[in-house]
DNA sequence: GCCAACGTTGGC
DNA sequence: GCCAACGTTGGC
């Protein structure tokens, strides 16, 4: 099993949404990093959701519903979605500040490649995160 | 609203 | 194939 940080402005789509929505589609990631993450991702995948711009902070745990799949807005061009599912809200949000702060979190991509949309978590700072989250 | 970081584009 | 110009993202 692997883990994963799929970012979104929640003046475009919030946690809060997705969980009304109850899953939703990944598309129109038009960045080759980001699409080797999304082509990577595994069913059951566990996946923190951040919000940038506002918030600055990880949100809740969602869940990879659907593997990747040819881009329904961009089909032909070898872009891929995938389709998530939330699974948890945390009980406490974590920030980017929090994560700033703490040392061991300093190689996250999170902070060296910011501008990445879609990126790989590593164990151990998947289960610090939701240590910090007040999660087990 | 500004600016740094980074990816993409296009001229040569 | 290099690199300058430009556009976009995202933190501050």
């Amino acid at each position: 099993m692997a883990y994963w940080l799929i970012k979104s402005e929640p003046s475009n789509y919030s946690w809060q949404q997705f969980q009304k929505d109850g899953k939703t589609s990944w598309d129109g990631v038009r960045n080759y990093a980001a699409r080797n993450h999304l082509q990577a991702m595994k069913k059951g995948d566990q996946v923190f959701f951040y919000h940038s711009n506002e918030g600055l902070e990880i949100v809740g745990i969602a869940e990879v519903l659907k593997e990747s799949y040819p881009d329904p807005t961009l089909p032909d061009k070898g872009w891929v979605a995938v389709d998530f599912k939330p699974k948890k809200t945390l009980k406490r949000p974590v920030t980017l500040k929090e994560i700033k702060e703490d040392e061991s979190l300093s190689d996250m991509a999170l902070l060296r490649l910011s501008r990445l949309s879609v990126q790989p978590v590593k164990e151990k700072e998947w289960k610090m995160i939701l240590k910090k989250a007040g999660e087990k």
